[in-house]
DNA sequence: AGAAAAACTTAATCTAGATTAAGAAATATA
DNA sequence: TATATTTCTTAATCTAGATTAAGTTTTTCT
């Protein structure tokens, strides 16, 4: 099951055994069964979290009592609250699993320990967060310039199988709509 | 001037002192004149820069031709098209001194020999994408949550200076609305 | 200093998407 | 297999912000 992480980290850098071995001996494993949580707000974001299996999503509840949906993370994918994990400060957000998953967690001491000697998986971080940094960016570039039903078609183009993985007021959430104006998308669509 | 580059460094990590001086021998600089370019659309992103004095804005346009700002940078941060500068692709970016400006650069193949072996300067780099990262879902979030007076006004609040810095209607794009409408915001503001 | 260009304002009209509310399907649970 | 819960749909009404267009103020350049 680390296999998984070391396979991710092996795509992208190239450590020594001992390096490996270092990080992946503070790995921990934890499953987390649907709907479950595992940052829920208010409290410190004490752990990085690598996806073995299963999906999540990280929203905040405004003021009005919504659900904002503001990530999803799959396999493969980190999923932490940086500004709670980076900062010690209490987490605004929740991060929920939206099925049945698997996780590899990492805590911050932990973390910190490697990163303050690891040249290799400094490198690996540092790869991961410039690829979600272009994604972050691309995301925002969407948000400004696409109308709802662009940013639905668009989202659904690139991951046809992932729409069918969510319930769909969750999608509607991170395109940022109502549940109401996605039905009203998709049934000018199928018509 | 590559005096504020290093104390930046030194800011978040301690390289030898032969870490720092290999970074910073691979070091370019450049004085920009306001309204000048240092990235356009359909160029290879060759450098990321770090701004020493100036502000810069970085924009695309739209298929009716508006310009839609995505992101601003002044004294003391890395800007570059991240996508292009990493997967050598051509930008859709243009990159803007906003007034008369001042930039240290670095290009690709530079940056990538020095990150194949300097852990300070691969720290240093996570570092700042960790902070990028924050910042990038900080403002996801408000944009899903606040009405375009919101986020004017929390932008003023936070960056009261800034605001005066640059041309209102690079504000109103950044934040997502037209320069009109901030006009009204404006005017019922101080009415 | 004067002309041209750039930036800002105001106001009327229009529209994408929100809100509200009620019912229908689908899924989970006993 | 019935009941409860969750998810999705439809439709009427409403609103934040876009669009268009014209005029004004400020800045830049010669």
């Amino acid at each position: 099951m680390i296999e998984s992480l070391k396979n991710h980290i092996l795509r992208f850098v190239s450590p020594s055994k001992k390096e490996m071995e270092d990080f992946l001996n503070i790995i921990e494993s934890e499953n987390i069964p649907a709907k479950h949580y595992i940052l829920k707000e208010g409290h410190y974001c004490n752990y990085n979290h690598f996806i073995v299996k299963g999906c999540f999503r990280s929203f905040f509840i405004n003021e009005k009592g919504v659900e904002k949906t503001i990530n999803f993370g799959i396999e493969d994918w980190w999923l932490t609250d940086f500004d709670s994990f980076m900062n010690r400060t209490q987490t605004q957000l929740n991060i929920q699993a939206t099925e049945d998953a698997t996780v590899l967690k990492i805590s911050k001491p932990n973390l910190d320990m490697v990163l303050k000697s690891s040249l290799e998986i400094n490198k690996y971080f540092r790869i991961i967060l410039e690829r979600v940094r272009i994604a972050d960016q691309r995301r925002i570039q969407y948000m400004f310039n696409l109308s709802g039903e662009e940013l639905y078609n668009t989202f659904y183009e690139y991951n046809p199988e992932f729409v069918q993985r969510i319930p769909q007021y969750m999608l509607a959430s991170y395109l940022g709509f109502t549940p109401e104006f996605l039905s009203k998308i998709r049934a000018k669509k199928h018509s």
